[in-house]
DNA sequence: GCGACAG
DNA sequence: ATCTTGTCGC
């Protein structure tokens, strides 16, 4: 559970550059079907201070969280929020979660984009990459792609999300599916998921929708949210702060 | 030039 | 992402 430090390009073309070479290792396939132990990750962050990671690790089998480790990184030296470039500013602190984990999950599932983004590496695929982790995205809103049809209000209903142009240099055309608008409650806006690393678009449904929900987001990254938010609010030193 | 734009 | 009051529904 020790990986490479996250790379920092200097600036966004070369932060495109370094996405563009990436999006080739990324591999959509593989079987979830035996994840066990997942790490669900998301960040807080208020201006002028640091940004806070949360990583908690969730036991699939019983649908609880085993631990959960809080990580920041201090305002200078996290990148800009530029959309599309968000992987250079929450990946690195995140990585730094789950190195404080210390255990290595057999999955993530990220706060943010898998592969639905216009260079095709979202965070979610981008950590799963550096990593060699499967990964899986779910984001609250659009960044890349269109429904395929209406969406149904009944919770657990979902259309594919696909491509609204070809990506160069990826073999993603125009109208390829990217991932999935997924009802995770009714009449609640639904949630973008998109595969990271190591998944299937078919694998990502599933395993999304077998997880436990009481809101738009599915249990794991909301106690994640939970968390994150806490441990920034509250002043929570970095470590381990459960279980 | 204009609109879109994860967190 | 963050902040914020009221409001609606189970």
């Amino acid at each position: 559970m020790s990986w490479p430090p996250f790379p920092s390009p200097p600036d966004l073309s070369g932060a495109a550059r370094l996405q563009r070479e990436l999006v080739n290792a990324v591999e959509l396939n593989g079987d979830w079907s035996k994840v066990g132990l997942l790490a669900a990750l998301d960040a807080s962050i208020k201006r002028g201070e640091s940004l806070v990671a949360a990583a908690v690790l969730w036991d699939v089998q019983n649908e609880s969280v085993l631990r959960v480790a809080v990580a920041k990184m201090p305002p200078q030296k996290v990148f800009p929020y530029v959309p599309g470039y968000l992987s250079f500013r929450e990946a690195p602190v995140y990585l730094a979660a789950l190195e404080t984990l210390g255990t290595t999950p057999d999955a993530l599932l990220v706060d943010g984009q898998g592969i639905a983004h216009p260079r095709g590496l979202g965070v979610a695929a981008h950590l799963g990459v550096h990593t060699g982790l499967p990964s899986i995205g779910v984001a609250k809103s659009r960044l890349f792609g269109g429904a395929a049809g209406v969406l149904d209000q009944k919770e657990g209903c979902a259309v594919p999300l696909c491509s609204e142009r070809a990506l160069v240099g990826t073999p993603c055309r125009e109208g390829l599916q990217v991932g999935w608008l997924f009802r995770s409650r009714t009449a609640v806006k639904p949630v973008y998921l998109s595969p990271g690393h190591k998944v299937s678009m078919s694998e990502t449904l599933r395993f999304v929708a077998s997880l436990p929900r009481s809101t738009k987001l599915p249990e794991p990254l909301r106690q994640a949210h939970l968390w994150a938010g806490r441990a920034r609010r509250e002043g929570l030193a970095e470590g381990l702060v459960f279980e």
